[in-house]
DNA sequence: TAATAAAAGTGGTATAGACAACTATATGAT
DNA sequence: ATCATATAGTTGTCTATACCACTTTTATTA
């Protein structure tokens, strides 16, 4: 493999370039686990940066997971479980691709509304506020797997209701071409029994197990609400994964 | 409140000093949610350190989620929910008491049992290693809302099969009796329909909506599994709830 | 040859300083 | 009064250096 070496004319910041490219080489299988790294100072001579550059992205790669670290020895490539994001907030497209799944959608319904009540009050609205609705069918390998209604507050994203939804993701659009990073989600998860109209669009029984789940999520401040998001699973065909912590 | 410094004859690293002190300010309430920390360079002054000494004690503090911080304004306490550990690891009993509901319980099985296939590789067994089944209904408010079923590797806790679990929380019970602590676990969610036995414990009607989790237990360090769990709630009395992070 | 000591290497902590990018406030000009 | 500019203050990134504590490797001694 072509050995790389930071670009020190990219805005990226150094650190950040180190440890991209050491997470990518352990993603692809490349580093593998308990395989070790290069120390700090090797990376400071390889890369021409101060140690403390070095050490930077060692230690966040650390504290993603990625990493091991022991005083003496070294560093090491993590056991792939401990890597993982803690009860991570992805996009559907994120969640699939993650299982090996190829993501689609299909449009069901698009529009800019007014809502009240405990939308309302979830999203915290102003008086006024517009919120951009967005219901697909939601596609793993071409199968209709779920059914996903998003409320996102217009206010963050005027003019969202211009794109396309069927091929791209609603969460890379906001960071793409609105800047809008997500932080945090709140999600309730819960089983009922397929609607008439939920078991036609899923190709399911009347009455069968759906895994029904409510997402408000926030930006990175962690108290601005900016989308509430119901998404009904069939049952036979999607377990959601949930890592705890005590 | 009577300003502290940092002692420098302390074995304690000078940057973990200043961040336990913030930390315990945050805690205790004396620093109150979006009320503004010192600057870095405050820090620095205060305690005689250099300013990465500071630095890094407010960096750790956000990473935990204490404290969030914007280039160009300051350090900020984070409101509370923010530091809240991410997706719990709680026994029923717990989850109940913080849903305000009394726990209880009523054993329906109890035995040391030998396993095999795939519940004896989840739970890395070793040749004849046994296991603990526990199953209980477990009841909230006295009414029945979930079977549980523990598989407990016997080897971390022998004699635990005659204690009666009836009015004793397991996880408790391995904590105070055994010293054992758990670190994290996997748990899987997912939708189905009562089977005529699980109908009749819980009280609901064949084909019932039901939210059926798996959780694998894990050690503090990680990787060393404990406990196999799987359990089955009222689909229309339970609703998980989960926090996820970007 | 084996045991011990020294050297080399590794991560951990800390200091000092510099510059960049951002926010908030004060000052001066219109 | 409003707008533009300057100043002060804050976090973000980076460099260079030093010393400590630990592990591994190499050299020396018995």
């Amino acid at each position: 493999m072509k050995e790389a070496k930071v670009n020190k004319e990219s805005p990226v910041p150094l650190y950040y370039q180190v440890k991209e490219n050491l997470k990518e080489k352990i993603e692809s299988g490349v580093l593998e686990p308990n395989e070790r790294l290069p120390s700090e100072r090797d990376l400071e001579n390889k890369h021409g940066i101060s140690r403390m550059t070095a050490r930077r992205a060692l230690t966040e790669l650390e504290s993603e997971g990625y990493v091991y670290r022991e005083q003496g020895k070294g560093s090491y490539v993590a056991e792939p479980k401990l890597r993982q994001a803690l009860s991570k907030l992805t996009s559907f497209t994120e969640d699939m691709q993650d299982r090996g799944l190829e993501p689609g959608a299909e449009v069901l319904n698009k529009e800019l509304i007014t809502v009240e009540d405990q939308l309302s009050d979830k999203l915290m609205l102003q008086s006024g506020e517009k919120v951009f609705l967005l219901r697909r069918v939601r596609l793993a390998d071409n199968e209709p797997l779920a059914i996903e209604t998003s409320h996102l507050r217009n206010k963050f994203c005027p003019g969202i209701e211009e794109f396309d939804f069927k091929d791209r993701s609603l969460y890379e659009t906001l960071k793409r071409e609105f800047g809008i990073n997500l932080g945090r989600a709140e999600q309730s998860v819960e089983a009922n029994l397929a609607s008439k109209f939920k078991a036609d669009v899923l190709n399911v029984e009347k009455g069968s197990p759906m895994l029904t789940t409510e997402r408000l999520t926030f930006l990175t401040d962690g108290e601005t609400p900016i989308e509430l998001a119901r998404s009904t699973y069939r049952g036979d065909r999607y377990k959601m994964l949930v890592e705890l912590r005590r």
